[in-house]
DNA sequence: ATGCCGCTTACACTGCAAGG
DNA sequence: CCTTGCAGTGTAAGCGGCAT
């Protein structure tokens, strides 16, 4: 089991040392929190969400009561508490597909409730017990409660959007630097998120046009989207049509066995299988052959060849053959023949669940995962301060100088020590915010001023979907609807190569990386290389 | 005190059209 | 044909009212 590491977390201590808590996080149970006080509600937050990164779930905020603007209670649920609600399980006229199942029944909960002399809270209801399997260490980031990002990120985003860089390459370039995706706290979607957020209250409308790109990012990003599936694939699962539906078995065999990009193939072929039916059918000794005809239009036809002896279907439209999954053909000559799960035979080892998961590197050893995390907690944490003091250094020739040579300093430092392995703690303490008070946390929809709060004039919120007119396009650059960004007078436009304004923006914003592969690598933004890296292969 | 439910809003995602 | 931005859809999240 792992522990939580006191740098990364300065509160903790003092929080384990109210509860007096003796034991791991893994082994926490009811006896250990139920009657438990805090001074606040803020400490049983922190304590939850920390419980929860370290025991590999997601926090979400299931209740709330105020008095005069008190909160009286508040109760913490694991994400996958409660169930689909029942107006979208069954929902008519649906226009798109469903997507996948993210809760299901979990009862881990937390609720802290005000002492009657209001001095602390009380904890009044704690379960542990999942119903599902946890987030591994590996998996953490991607839970939604452990995703942050920071000022700085958003900071530097902004400014490199300015002079015309994409933020999905500002981000695969702070993954490049970070060691890979897996180590960067928070998703390409949060920072385009975080972003917009920012520009909304800015008021200012601007992006960027040119885009950079690395091999090596390109090729982390790839993994990482692929690490990202086999979370979805893992902790998800597709909606199943309803009970009453004669071939749920067939979506349900299906949903079990393929990944959910491939299921929702699937299922579009199981719903067409009710418009065809078996007109005759014929022995020819080793198979049967079976004569399909389309319900309606009797003219299109279709043979599907039935192997007895190996359980097997083969058709003519081949779409197995091509694609890897049984077409609405097979469907319904499985169900001629009242035959309710998949034959292993039509089942493509490659599309399957067990493809993804087979190859995850295995867990390691507790030892390990208790380092990795921990170090995992520290470069997030001196991640997000860097960046920050990027941001501010670059912005002055003063500060630039200074921080560079401070930066080289400290490196030197940390880098001799290391190598020395004189190990932890390093004697320079950095200062730290504490992740769970960092206001970036990609809690689920956060600062909401207004949600659900009632809107007593019955109107929605300007600039949000339901306004009556189509809106005109904005010029990204200056928001204005004269013109588009490619005819903006203010975009930045930089002629030569060496000798850009973006350029030099750039390198400063960049630095020289150290990445071996990159170590001559030169950043330069003009008109023809917008077209270039627009097509690069992997952007 | 607690659970259930309805309502509102935000986020994630998709499809389409404009523009180059 | 490709990229980008926008609008629309689905549903998770959060809160408060009401019933138990």
């Amino acid at each position: 089991m792992t522990n939580v590491d006191p740098l990364s977390f300065p509160e903790w201590p003092s929080i384990l040392e109210a509860l007096d808590i003796q034991t791991t996080l893994d082994k926490i149970g009811p006896k250990d929190i139920l009657g438990k006080k805090l001074e606040s509600i803020e400490k049983w937050d922190i304590f939850f969400r920390t419980y929860a990164r370290y025991t590999g779930f997601s926090v979400r905020n299931e209740d709330v009561r105020r008095v005069d603007n008190i909160i009286t209670m508040r109760k913490w649920v694991c994400s996958k508490e409660g169930y689909r609600r029942e107006k979208f399980i069954n929902m008519q006229d649906r226009q798109r597909t469903t997507k996948p199942i993210t809760r299901n029944g979990c009862k881990v909960a937390l609720r802290a409730v005000h002492t009657k002399d209001e001095t602390s809270y009380i904890a009044k209801e704690f379960v542990s017990q999942h119903n599902h399997e946890t987030a591994s260490i590996s998996e953490m980031n991607f839970l939604r409660s452990n995703r942050v990002v920071p000022d700085g990120v958003v900071a530097q985003v902004m400014s490199m959007n300015k002079v015309g860089i994409k933020t999905s390459n500002i981000v695969s370039h702070m993954a490049l630097q970070s060691g890979g995706f897996e180590n960067i706290p928070f998703q390409l979607k949060d920072v385009y998120n975080k972003v917009g957020e920012q520009r909304r209250l800015e008021n200012s409308e601007t992006d960027s046009e040119w885009a950079l790109g690395y091999f090596d990012a390109a090729i982390s990003k790839l993994r990482y989207n692929e690490a990202q599936k086999m979370f979805k694939n893992k902790h998800t699962s597709p909606q199943l049509p309803s009970l009453t539906d004669p071939v749920r078995p067939y979506y349900k065999n299906a949903s079990e066995i393929y990944t959910y990009e491939l299921y929702i193939k699937v299922a579009n072929e199981i719903r067409k299988e009710a418009g065809y039916r078996i007109s005759h059918f014929d022995d020819c000794g080793d198979h049967l052959l079976l004569s399909l005809i389309r319900f309606q239009h009797g003219e299109i036809s279709y043979k599907v060849r039935y192997y007895k002896i190996n359980n097997h279907f083969k058709c003519d439209c081949l779409l197995f053959e091509t694609e890897g999954y049984p077409c609405k053909h097979i469907w319904a000559s499985m169900k001629h023949f009242n035959i309710s799960r998949l034959p292993p035979s039509l089942i493509l080892k490659q599309w399957t669940k067990e493809a993804t998961t087979s190859s995850t590197p295995p867990e390691q050893g507790v030892s390990n995962n208790q380092e990795q995390l921990t170090q995992m907690e520290r470069y997030d944490s001196l991640t997000s301060d860097t960046n920050m003091l990027n941001f501010y250094a670059s912005r002055m020739d003063s500060n630039f100088i200074f921080a560079k040579q401070e930066i080289a300093r400290i490196t030197a430092y940390c880098k001799d020590a290391f190598e020395q392995n004189l190990g932890s703690p390093t004697p320079v303490q950095v200062p730290h915010m504490g992740h769970q008070n960092n206001p970036n946390i990609v809690r689920d929809p956060v600062i909401v001023k207004t949600k659900a709060m009632r809107n007593h004039h019955g109107g929605q919120v300007e600039g949000l979907g339901g306004l009556d007119g189509k809106k005109s396009r904005k010029c990204r650059m200056c928001s204005s609807v004269e013109h588009d960004y490619h005819k903006c007078p203010h975009k930045l436009r930089p002629n030569t190569r060496g000798q850009s304004a973006s350029s030099s923006q750039l390198a400063s914003f960049f630095g020289p990386t150290t990445t071996n592969n990159h170590e001559n690598t030169e950043y330069f933004v003009d008109d023809s290389t917008q077209e270039s890296f627009q097509s690069f292969p992997f952007m």
